[in-house]
DNA sequence: GACTATCCTGCCAAGTCGG
DNA sequence: CCGACTTGGCAGGATAGTC
């Protein structure tokens, strides 16, 4: 952007003949033209960035329209926090068109004396070219009236306030992206419009006259849209684009309108046509509001996603989605070469890289330059995703979030300041805002779903489960996520008692601004137990050496914040597009073949030998995923399963617990881990379910017309259910079957193994037996047409037409691509696709395959595979 | 360097809500 | 029922921190 002169108007230079000699700025702005954004975080260092929303959004916003045009009157319609922070805002930087040849343009640093609210009469703060007019009309001067009024929603002629100097420079600079439309004579730039000279004029016809504001419209429809904030649907559009991104309807707490007024904090700018949205906090950019907006929780934290099972809280409801993973254990990560499940694509890449020596990377997938994820046309699954165990629960309502409270701003929480923690934390957080609030904890062991009745399993001992109950009871969820931890990590054969008794106390959240939340509980056992009583008291608790660690990883983690650790950081430009000319490498098989590599029981990963595995599962068991609990506990060491308990008593009970749920295949695997082929992985698959039920499991078998359908695959005696999870992964070759004859990969909803075999199991029965048929969207059709159809369902999109061929080593690469469903899209002819040597990690010339091809595919010359007919 | 846990963002499906 | 809108899952990689 150019001003009058040629300058652009983004330029810091000092030493330019244009700008007089400037005073010690911050840091230096982003001179990026894709960077339209005025005041960076860069420039405000003392903010932790995710209090902008708060409060400097306005500013941020002004910033922008120093820059654009020159005219700073812009405020938020969202009142200042109550309790605003110390922060004082030191420099605001401005740029002052001037007709002057010596000094045509400057940008100067305008000190902010003091925070912009409550400390005026007027609330009104004037500086130079800046004019803070919080809680009143404010808006930016630019555009015509049809823009400023999507703008701002206010009318264009109360530009600036009656206690602050004319605003109107001489020029207005507007982005290039966003075309300036021709302004109407009446809002000449020149001519600034007053309050006073606002009024309704004779040109313009009566129906385009506000009846309630007087305020003049250029259109009927700009009326009509200015007539849903008289009916008290405000609008809440983006200032910049117009863009109206929640729906009036939505918004149904009235008073919270300015609870989402940090969502508007975003701009645009269009950009070969398309519309890109930029965050105002961090100028991240997007192509899509959805994502924008999903980001922009990042800064404000207006939702917050605790962790049923711990007490960190994310921003995003996926991140605490794959964080709880680690909490259940799941395993949705199913290669679909050995039936292997995985806790993580991570865990998958690694296994198939090292075991059947394919990169899925390179073929599935990818990645734009914003760091998307865009499938390709013919991308390739080599895996299976498991359906989740736990149902999705309905979403949530924009009704429901605002009626249960806990959206609001943490203001809304009389806050009480409490000073004293500020030693804790850094320099710039000592000036955050620090609330307290304690509750006292309701047990409450009754909440169940309101939407779902028929989730009572599952969701209703996991309490908090629910997002929205979650929510509801976010504050009480630590009692009950203890008692969580001890039915889903543990205690699979005590579901009967899943709650604690003796919840906390209270609990005391302590909220640092919006950059931390620290939130301890206090027990009433906390309040008279000693040490020794604690240890009695633990006898007396069922489940105790679970709920002992985790008041000791409490205890540990109290000062530790309760949100993520990791701090919000800028984006990093996109690497560049890895090159998919990757010269093959050879097969790269298993590191360890020695026989000694054993799996991890709970993520499925491998280690070379069982004594990492044990040190692995150690961790994973005596700590949260978090890091911070990851240290190793050494007393009272259960010798089978290395499991630490706290107190003697409790690792007696553990041991008992051994005694009762093993079964011989449990002791089997406990005393003599077996390293798993690549003939025992194969069929690892849950038989619990069917087991349990009296039902074969069942295993999916290929049609000739390349039909899925589910068959019964094998038979197996039954097993005991607490030592079902155990029993699949050392031994889960199932009877009858040969490495020749194996069953091809399931889609069995119970087919990932999990630590927690029995809420799978009560989940999963919900599942028809026997056969499950697909639809064409890929959910299990039920006959009946009942629930489960909803029941999400993950279909591989491309149908395994074979693939008994792939699972013994050596893979018959003659049949991976058609195996792969390589096929080429479209067409009744079904093509295979090119085989890419590079794509999987075989050398051409490695032919590790001996035997026949179960179908006859041969490699042509030209690369191609071709079909043998005949 | 390997690994873990979290973060990122385009895309999309499903749910919500009011007309 | 439909459309607008919200929400959250998926994808696969990036990243920070730990070992």
């Amino acid at each position: 952007m150019k001003c009058e002169h040629g300058r652009d108007v983004f330029e810091v230079t000092p030493t330019s003949p244009c700008s007089p000699p400037q005073p010690p700025l911050p840091p230096p702005l982003n001179h990026s033209p894709t960077h339209t954004n005025f005041l960076s975080p860069y420039l405000l260092p003392s903010f932790p960035p995710s209090l902008y929303p708060i409060w400097l959004a306005p500013l941020r916003s002004l910033g922008r329209g120093v820059v654009e045009s020159s005219v700073a009157v812009l405020a938020n319609d969202a009142p200042p926090p109550p309790h605003p922070p110390t922060h004082t805002l030191t420099l605001i930087r401005t740029h002052t068109p001037s007709s002057s040849q010596t000094n045509c343009c400057s940008d100067s640093w305008a000190p902010l004396a003091a925070p912009p609210w409550g400390e005026s009469p007027t609330d009104t703060f004037l500086f130079p070219h800046i004019l803070f007019s919080l809680g009143t009309s404010a808006y930016q001067r630019g555009g015509d009236a049809e823009r400023r009024e999507k703008i701002t929603g206010r009318p264009a002629g109360k530009v600036g306030s009656p206690h602050g100097p004319s605003l109107h420079p001489p020029t207005l600079h507007l982005p290039p992206p966003l075309p300036p439309p021709p302004p109407p004579p009446s809002e000449g730039l020149t001519a600034p419009p007053h309050s006073s000279s606002y009024s309704p004029t004779d040109s313009l016809k009566p129906e385009l006259i506000c009846g309630v504001c007087h305020r003049l419209f250029s259109s009927a429809s700009s009326l009509t849209v200015h007539m849903r904030l008289h009916r008290g649907s405000r609008a809440l559009s983006c200032r910049y684009c117009g863009k109206v991104f929640i729906h009036s309807k939505r918004l149904l707490g009235p008073p919270s309108l300015t609870l989402l007024a940090g969502d508007e904090n975003h701009f645009v700018k269009v950009v070969d046509g398309n519309v890109i949205y930029f965050c105002s906090v961090c100028e991240r950019s997007y192509m899509t509001l959805s994502s924008l907006k999903r980001h922009s929780n990042v800064h404000s934290w207006r939702r917050k996603y605790p962790c049923h099972y711990c007490d960190k809280v994310f921003a995003l409801a996926e991140y605490r989605t794959k964080h709880e993973v680690w909490h259940t254990g799941e395993r949705r990560y199913q290669c679909i070469f050995c039936w292997d499940a995985f806790a993580t694509y991570y865990n998958l890449k690694t296994h198939q890289k090292t075991i059947h020596g394919i990169n899925p990377s390179l073929i599935s997938s990818e990645k734009t330059a914003n760091g998307g994820y865009k499938q390709k046309a013919n991308a390739l699954k080599l895996y299976r995703l498991l359906p989740m165990r736990s149902q999705k629960r309905p979403y949530k309502t924009y009704s429901d979030s605002l009626h249960n409270g806990l959206l609001l701003p943490p203001t809304d929480t009389p806050p009480l300041s409490l000073p004293g923690l500020g030693c804790a934390l850094g320099p710039g957080d000592l000036q955050s805002l620090i609330t307290v609030s304690s509750s006292v904890i309701v047990a409450d062991n009754h909440r169940k779903r309101s939407r779902d009745s028929s989730d009572t399993t599952e969701e209703g001992s996991r309490g908090g489960q629910d997002a929205e109950t979650g929510r509801l009871f976010h504050k009480s969820r630590k009692s009950h996520s203890k008692s969580d931890i001890s039915n889903t990590k543990q205690l699979s054969a005590s579901v009967g008692s899943q709650v604690k008794e003796a919840g906390p106390l209270c609990q005391i959240t302590v909220r640092i601004g919006e950059e931390a939340i620290v939130k301890r509980s206090i027990s009433e056992t906390d309040l008279r137990r000693d040490k020794a009583s604690m240890e009695a008291e633990g006898d007396k608790e069922g489940n105790c050496e679970e709920e002992v660690r985790e008041q000791e990883s409490d205890h540990d983690m109290e000062d530790n914040l309760w949100r993520p650790y990791y701090s919000y950081k800028p984006k990093r430009k996109a690497q560049p597009p890895l090159s998919t000319s990757v010269a093959p490498t050879g097969i790269k098989r298993r590191p360890w073949t020695n026989g000694n590599a054993a799996e991890c029981g709970t993520c499925g990963r491998w280690f070379s030998s069982p004594r990492k595995r044990d040190k692995h599962e150690l961790i994973g068991r005596n700590s949260s995923p978090s890091r911070l609990s990851r240290r190793a506990l050494s007393r009272h060491t259960c010798p089978q399963c290395h499991k630490v308990c706290k107190t003697s008593s409790a690792l007696t009970r553990h041991i008992r617990r051994h005694e009762l749920s093993s079964s011989p295949e449990r002791e089997k695997e406990d005393k003599a881990p077996e390293p798993k082929t690549t003939e025992t992985v194969v069929n690892a698959v849950s038989r619990d379910l069917e087991t349990e039920k009296g039902q074969v499991p069942s295993a999916l078998s290929v049609s000739g017309g390349g039909g899925i359908f589910l068959h019964a695959g094998y038979e197996e005696p039954p097993r005991d259910t607490v030592s079902s999870r155990d029993s699949q992964q050392g031994d889960a070759t199932p009877v009858g079957y040969s490495a020749q004859d194996y069953p091809l990969p399931l889609i069995v909803p119970d087919s990932y193994r999990s630590g927690k075999k029995q809420e799978e199991n009560l989940l999963m029965s919900s599942y028809p037996a026997g056969a499950l048929p697909f639809g064409p969207l890929g959910k299990v059709m039920v006959p009946n047409g009942g629930d489960l159809a909803k029941l999400p369902f993950y279909p591989d999109p491309y149908q395994l037409l074979y693939g008994p061929q792939l699972l013994a080593y050596p893979y018959n690469l003659a049949a991976l691509p058609v195996a792969l469903n390589m096929m080429a899209p479209g067409g009744d002819k079904v093509e295979p696709l090119p085989f890419l040597p590079a794509i999987f990690n075989y050398a051409a010339t490695a032919g590790p395959y001996m035997g026949a091809a179960p179908h006859p595919l041969v490699a042509n010359p030209t690369g191609h595979w071709v079909r043998i007919e005949g």
